[in-house]
RNA sequence: GCCCCUGUAGCUCAACGGACAGAGCAACUGCCUUCUAAGCAGGAGGUUCCGAGUUCGAAUCUCGGCAGGGGCGCCA
């Protein structure tokens, strides 16, 4: 925001430098931390390392400093910076407050919902994410791929990326075929109706299935030969499937299509709208033909029928250490593995979809299924690979130990979004008994959902989570409803300025910043309102910065400290009640700018940013 | 045996190689006849797992340990 006056300055430093033959190091701006005013700041270390190595004898704090504090009698005045300090090797140049207020306040009101948003990069993304398995319920643990993808491909969208949204649910496989299998010899006809009620039954199916195809201690002959016919019907199952048998395909889909439903209920509940839907199933058969492919060009070597067909990673890569391993991309049989399909999947995007950067949002156990994948497409000659991205995450798991579909100890997604609900409906009746109890309810959902958002978009992507209730679902703190909070306040004062306003002037206006008239800054402004302007500005930087580094938990922290910031403002500073009618107009518009940042920066982590609560 | 991730306040987590390592929770002290107290203000809390190295400067980079988690040719 201050381009110019920076190059103004930076010009001036490098004539310094040439001056006086100093090997100018390349200068790098930040920040300086907070001390009740802003502006911007870069240092002379380097400078002065470079003169050290070059053989003069000094010591490089204090050269630094003296270099700054050269500088900065050099630099002089410049228009739009109130005054330059040289302090600690630094140099640290002041805005001058009230043009830096109006620009910042000007620039978000005028931008609106586009504040922040970066300029087009032509560069295409797909952000793979929300995969469960279908014939499951879904639980905690697909929340945080879903909301992780989602934040993500909100964050690079508004960052300049063109995205798309892409879905890859595991729709086939011996655990699909088990669930199959139970449903149709004991089940058949017995669903619950309800599109959650269906999906938590097939859930409870495949536990109790598994545990009866589960080898048991002490076993008699009898239960023995059970399972083990058991096991063979599933097998012929699976066999019928692969070879097309209408009944089983039939049964297939029906029960597909349920997971598929509860599944589009839940993303909808979540607001994520899916671009593109792969489906494994899908991807089966072309993958065989690759594997052909690769086999050809002598990637992969052929071992059938005694072995499978591998690919020896680390050999052709040359004799580097053991990282990549050996992977086997397809069966002896010739079925296909999960490898084979990722692979065919990526050249579909690659091809297909004209992908530049393909980014994988699926947990961290499967790091080393990527690297063989990302690897492969590299020796198979695709130059994506190299911007190819496993996002792994951390697993989510319970205090008393890992989730487990097969046993059924897994905590679901709608069970905590109802608890959360509850919770949130107690604080609400006790908070703001006026409110509608329509008005109740949809406040209760954008609440608890932000809470559990909140609280698994705050952890950064590689770190596990132990699920706890009681955490996720805080309202204090730092926590989703803290933020949202900080919204509603800043609508209410707006909206009690617009009541105000609709009386005095018979204006209709719906939106309220219509009627905010423009103000210059120009009083002593508080270190509260220095703070939050501050805030508000680094915005555009946050969203860049999680976009690069592919972790919305640079925009929740952010988010928070933005929160935190109009917080404080609003306890400190009076707006409405101010006396002065200059800083009041000021003031109202830092609050629209503030609430508007704040929604921006909600939206981008999928958190309703709730208007009254 | 090999590969990846993690180790920071009592707990959960932050911190482009840069200024004094910061938040929340828990515990403690104040603040609601005021624009919403789901809030604000305050103090207290640290050998950044250990040891070397690189650097003007290391929680951050390199190497070596220790501890926890995950993974390693026909599961996904």
């Amino acid at each position: 925001m201050f381009e110019k006056e920076q190059q103004i300055i930076e010009a001036k430093i490098r004539e310094f430098c040439a001056q006086n033959n100093l090997p100018l190091a390349e200068l790098k701006w930040t920040s300086i931390p907070f001390s009740g005013e802003w502006g911007m700041s870069t240092s002379f270390f380097a400078t002065a390392a470079s003169e050290a190595r070059a053989g003069k004898k000094i010591q490089v704090p204090q050269r630094a400093q003296e270099i700054a504090e050269q500088i900065k009698v050099q630099i002089g005045r410049v228009d739009g910076i109130s005054h330059i300090e040289a302090v600690k090797g630094y140099l640290n140049l002041y805005f001058s407050a009230s043009e830096y207020a109006r620009r910042v306040v000007d620039e978000v009101l005028a931008s609106g919902a586009d504040f922040g948003r970066g300029a087009a990069k032509n560069e295409r993304i797909m952000v793979e994410y929300a995969q469960p398995n279908t014939h499951h319920s879904f639980h905690i643990g697909h929340a945080r791929t879903t909301l992780l993808g989602e934040s993500l491909a909100r964050i690079v969208q508004f960052a300049g990326f063109d995205t798309i949204r892409a879905s890859y649910p595991g729709d086939i496989g011996l655990g699909v075929i088990t669930i199959l299998w139970a449903y149709d010899k004991f089940y058949k006809g017995k669903e619950p109706q309800g599109i959650h009620e269906r999906g938590q039954w097939l859930l409870k199916i495949y536990a109790e299935a598994t545990a009866m195809l589960e080898p048991k201690e002490n076993e008699t002959p009898e239960e023995k030969a059970r399972r083990e016919a058991y096991d063979a019907e599933r097998r012929e199952m699976y066999r019928k499937w692969d070879a097309g048998d209408k009944y089983v395909r039939d049964l297939w889909l029906k029960t597909r299509e349920w997971s598929l439903e509860e599944l589009r209920d839940i993303l909808n509940m979540m607001d994520v709208k899916i671009d593109v839907w792969f489906f494994e199933s899908d991807v089966d058969e072309p993958s065989k033909a690759i594997v052909d492919e690769l086999i050809q060009r002598g990637i992969a070597e052929d071992e059938r029928p005694q072995g499978p067909v591998i690919v020896k990673i680390d050999e052709k890569l040359g004799p580097t250490k053991e990282k990549y391993r050996t992977a086997v991309i397809l069966r002896s049989d010739g079925t296909s593995l999960y490898l084979t399909k990722d692979l065919a999947l990526a050249k579909e995007k690659f091809e297909k979809y004209k992908v530049d950067r393909s980014i994988y949002v699926v947990d961290t156990r499967q790091s080393l299924h990527f690297q063989q994948a990302f690897k492969i497409l590299e020796l198979w000659g695709f130059p994506q690979a190299a911007k190819c991205y496993h996002l792994s995450y951390g697993f989510i798991t319970l205090p008393e130990g890992a989730m487990s579909a097969r046993r059924g100890r897994v905590v679901l997604f709608k069970d905590v979004m109802d608890e959360a609900i509850r919770r949130v409906l107690a604080v609400e009746s006790e908070k703001s008994p006026e409110m509608s109890a329509a008005e109740r309810r949809k406040v209760a959902e954008q609440i608890g959902l932000g809470a559990l958002t909140y609280s698994i978009l705050s952890v950064d992507n590689n770190r596990d989570i132990v699920f706890e209730m009681d955490e996720a679902l805080s309202f204090d703190g730092h926590t989703g409803p803290y933020i949202q909070n900080a919204h509603v306040r800043a609508n209410s004062i707006l909206r009690k300025f617009q009541v105000e306003s609709l009386k005095v002037e018979g204006s209709s206006k719906p939106d309220v910043t219509l009627n905010l008239k423009p103000a210059a800054f120009n009083y002593e402004l508080t270190p509260h309102e220095i703070e939050l302007i501050e805030h508000i500005s680094r915005f555009p930087d946050a969203v860049q910065q999680a976009a690069n580094e592919y972790r919305p938990m640079v925009m929740a922290s952010y988010a928070y400290d933005l929160a935190n910031a109009f917080h404080s403002f609003y306890h400190a500073a009076p707006v409405l009640q101010s006396g002065n009618e200059e800083i009041r107009t000021a003031r109202l518009r830092l609050v629209a700018a503030a609430k508007q940042v704040i929604a921006n920066a909600l939206r981008l982590l999928d958190i309703q940013a709730p208007e009254v609560m």
